[in-house]
RNA sequence: UGCCCGAUGGUGUAAUUGGCAACACGUCUGACUCUGGAUCAGAAGAGCCCAGGUUCGAGCCCUGGUCGGGCAACCA
C-alpha cells in the first residue's frame, strides 16, 4: 500500500483531494504505465482570470507532484474568436504564475490534419454523415432534454456520398453554414451531447495560425479528446459543464483506436467563483467595452493582468488556489481569503515606507527652523536582512488627516489637542493647537517635540499608545495613489435572474488621491515595485509612473482593527 | 415527465475509507508591539439536507425524498 515514489516533497501529511486520490490510484494500478501528464487548455479569445489560475495551478501542480508533465495547449478551433494577442497575454500569464510547459505550446490547429484523416475514419465506419439541412432545422430535431430527437433525413447516406460531399466542404465549394458533418450516434440519447454531434462546420475563415488553410472546422467536441489523446494526456482535468461532455469524448476515441491500453481520463472539478466580483469572460469584455474598467489589465479586475497591476504575487496566487482545494460542489470564495493570501506573502517580502497619502501639515514650534536630521528607519521588520534607511525629519512635516481629531473618543490612540503621540522612528510630539481653514477642516496642528524622546537613543523612553508615520515637509515627493474597492457591491452579482451584474457597480471602486507625500527614496521608484506603506497598507508602483511623478496602486489595506472598533462606537 | 453532478460550522476544504467531525479564512477574548500591522495564546461556532434501512456502530453503505447546479451554439 506504499506509494513507491513521488511523495510530495513539502512533506505535511495534508489530506488528499479528490483529483489526487484517483491519481494516485491510477498510478498504482499503473494505468497508462503510471505515467501522469496533464494539461491546461484555453482558448485563445480572451485574458486569464484568477478561476484559469486555479485550473492552472491544478495542472501544473498535479504534473508536478507525481512527477509528470503539463502541456500548455490552445484549444483554437474557432477561427473567429481566437487571435494571436491572446496566445502572448496567456503564455505570459502562465509563465508569471510560476509555471513552466512541457516542451513547446501546443495547439489544437497542429491537429487539423489528423482530426480530418479521423473524421474520413468515421464516415468510412458509416458513423459519421454530412447533413445537408440548415442549423434551424438540425437545433430543431435535436429535441429538448425531455424530448428525444429526430433523425436527419440526410442520416443514412451512403459512405461514397458522405466521403465526396465532406472532401467537397474542405475544398471550400459550399458556402458557410450550408453543411456539417455529423456524427451517427443517437437522436433519442438522454445524453443531448450523443444526439448526432456537430463535428466539422464549414467556416472561410482565416485562422491565427492556418490562414486561409482551411475551410472547415472542428468542433471543439470533436478536437478536445482528440487533442488529449495525441498528447498522450493521461488526466484531462477541467471543468463541471463539460462532464456530460465526457461519454462523447470516450466514444470518440474508442470509435477512431483499437488498442486500449491508453486512455485519458477527463476528471471534472467545480469552477471558482470569487465574492464581489465576476468570472466570465462575458461579463469580464463587458465591463471592458463599457469602459467600467480601463482595460483587461485594470488592477480591479479579476484577470491575472489586473491582479498583477494590482500587485498580488504568484507566489500569494499560489497560495491562494491552494488553501480553496478542489472538489465538485458549487462554491463561492470569500475575497478575504485573496487579500489574506497577498497580505500573507506581502508581509513578509516588501519594504516599509513613509508615506502620508491624505496629508495634513504638522509645525513643531519648538524645532529648530533650518534644521534637518536623519532619522534611522528599519526597512522590514519581518526580514532582519533587509536592513535599514536615512529618511529625513524636520520642523515641518506631513501626517494623515485621520490621524488628528479635534475631539476624539478616549479609544482614539492618535493626535487631538494636549494629546502626545510619538512619530514613528524619531520623537514624541504634543499637540498644543491647531488651525482651521474657512471650511472647517484643520489646516495646521501645531505641536512641541521633546528632543529627549528620540528614538533609541533618548533618554526618554515614555510608553507610548500611539505611533503615527510621517513624512518630511520640505524633502517629501507628491505621488499619485490610486486606492481600489471592489467593483461590485453586491456579493454574487451575476447571480441574480432579473437582474444584470452591472445593476450592482461600485461607484466608489476606484478613488484617486494625488496630493500625497511620499519620502525621498520614492521618487525613483520602477514599476512594479511593492512597499508596505506604513500602516496603510500594501503598494504597487503602476506603469503609469514618471520620475519624481510616481503612481501608487493599492493592492491590499493593512488589516484595521480601529475601523472596527470606532464602527462599533458609532454603533 | 429526461439525463448528469452535488449537498459537512459564516466561507472553503478534510475525516486513516463504517468508530461520536479536523484544518484554513473569518469572528470573539487576551498577551506582546515605536505599524490599532505582524506574532503568540485561547474561545465560540456544524452534530454532517430530510426520512427510512443495513450495522454493535454511518457524515461515510442502501432506498426514497428535498434543495442547488449543469445539459437543447454550425461557442469553448
Amino acid at each position: 500500500m506504499s506509494h513507491t515514489t513521488d511523495e510530495p516533497v513539502d512533506s505535511e501529511k495534508r489530506a488528499l483531494n479528490f483529483i489526487e486520490t484517483i491519481i494516485e490510484e491510477d498510478k498504482l494500478n499503473m494505468k497508462n504505465g503510471g505515467r501522469v501528464h496533464t494539461r491546461f487548455p484555453p482558448e485563445p479569445n480572451g485574458y486569464l482570470h484568477i478561476g484559469h489560475a486555479k485550473s492552472i495551478c491544478l495542472n501544473f501542480g498535479m504534473a508536478e507532484k507525481y512527477g509528470g508533465k503539463c502541456n500548455l495547449r490552445f484549444d483554437d478551433t474557432n477561427p473567429e474568436k481566437e487571435e494571436t494577442e491572446y496566445v502572448e497575454s496567456i503564455m505570459e500569464d502562465v509563465k508569471w504564475l510560476g509555471f513552466q510547459w512541457d516542451k513547446e505550446p501546443y495547439y489544437a490547429s497542429d491537429y487539423f490534419d489528423q482530426l480530418y484523416e479521423w473524421a474520413v475514419k468515421l464516415i468510412k465506419k458509416g458513423v459519421a454523415y454530412v447533413d445537408d439541412q440548415p442549423q434551424e432545422m438540425i437545433s430543431q430535431q435535436r429535441g429538448t432534454p425531455t424530448r428525444p430527437g429526430t433523425e436527419s433525413p440526410f442520416r443514412n447516406r451512403s459512405v461514397d456520398e458522405n466521403i465526396d460531399l465532406f472532401a467537397r466542404m474542405k475544398n471550400g465549394e459550399f458556402p458557410n453554414g450550408s453543411r456539417v458533418l455529423r456524427a451517427r450516434i443517437d437522436m433519442t440519447s438522454p445524453n443531448m451531447h450523443m444526439r448526432d454531434p456537430v463535428m466539422y462546420r464549414i467556416l472561410q475563415a482565416d485562422h491565427h495560425r492556418t490562414g486561409d488553410k482551411w475551410k472547415i472546422y472542428p468542433m471543439y467536441d470533436f478536437a478536445h479528446g482528440e487533442s488529449d489523446f495525441l498528447e498522450g494526456i493521461t488526466h484531462s482535468l477541467c471543468t463541471l459543464e463539460f462532464e456530460v461532455h465526457r461519454p462523447l469524448y470516450d466514444w470518440f476515441i474508442d470509435q477512431l483506436i483499437d488498442d486500449k491500453s491508453y486512455r485519458p481520463r477527463q476528471i471534472e472539478f467545480a469552477r471558482l467563483n470569487l465574492s464581489y466580483t465576476v468570472m466570465s469572460k462575458r461579463k469580464l469584455l463587458e465591463l471592458v467595452k463599457n469602459n467600467i474598467v480601463k482595460g483587461w489589465d485594470d488592477p480591479r479586475m479579476p484577470t491575472i493582468a489586473g491582479l498583477r497591476r494590482r500587485g498580488y504575487t504568484p507566489a500569494s496566487i499560489r497560495a491562494f488556489a491552494d488553501r480553496i482545494g478542489v472538489a465538485k460542489r458549487d462554491n463561492v470564495i470569500d475575497v478575504g481569503l485573496l487579500e489574506f493570501s497577498v497580505r500573507e506573502d506581502l508581509n513578509k517580502i516588501s519594504p516599509r515606507v513613509m508615506a502620508v497619502i491624505d496629508p495634513v501639515k504638522v509645525i513643531l514650534t519648538n524645532y529648530p527652523d533650518d534644521k534637518l536630521e536623519d532619522i534611522e528607519l528599519v526597512n522590514n521588520p519581518e526580514d532582519p536582512e533587509s536592513g535599514s534607511r536615512k529618511v529625513p525629519f524636520g520642523r515641518e512635516l506631513f501626517i494623515e488627516q485621520d490621524d488628528f481629531m479635534v475631539d476624539p473618543p478616549n479609544k482614539y490612540f492618535r493626535l487631538g489637542p494636549g494629546r502626545e503621540v510619538r512619530l514613528k522612528g524619531a520623537y514624541v510630539i504634543r499637540c498644543e493647537s491647531f488651525e482651521l481653514d474657512e471650511k472647517g477642516a484643520v489646516k495646521t496642528i501645531y505641536c512641541t517635540y521633546d528632543p529627549e524622546t528620540k528614538s533609541g537613543s533618548g533618554p526618554k523612553q515614555p510608553k507610548i499608545k500611539g505611533t503615527l508615520h510621517w513624512v518630511e515637509a520640505s524633502s517629501a515627493v507628491t505621488a499619485e495613489v490610486r486606492l481600489y474597492d471592489r467593483l461590485f457591491m453586491d456579493e454574487d452579482p451575476a447571480g441574480h435572474k432579473e437582474k444584470d451584474a452591472l445593476e450592482f457597480m461600485n461607484p466608489d471602486s476606484l478613488k484617486l488621491l494625488n496630493n500625497c507625500k511620499v519620502e525621498p527614496m520614492l521618487a525613483t521608484v520602477k514599476s512594479g515595485d511593492k512597499f508596505q506603506f506604513q500602516r496603510i497598507g500594501y503598494f504597487c508602483v503602476d506603469p503609469d509612473s514618471a520620475t519624481n511623478k510616481p503612481v501608487f496602486n493599492r493592492t491590499v489595506s493593512l488589516k484595521d482593527n480601529w475601523a472596527k472598533v470606532s464602527q462599533k462606537e458609532q454603533g
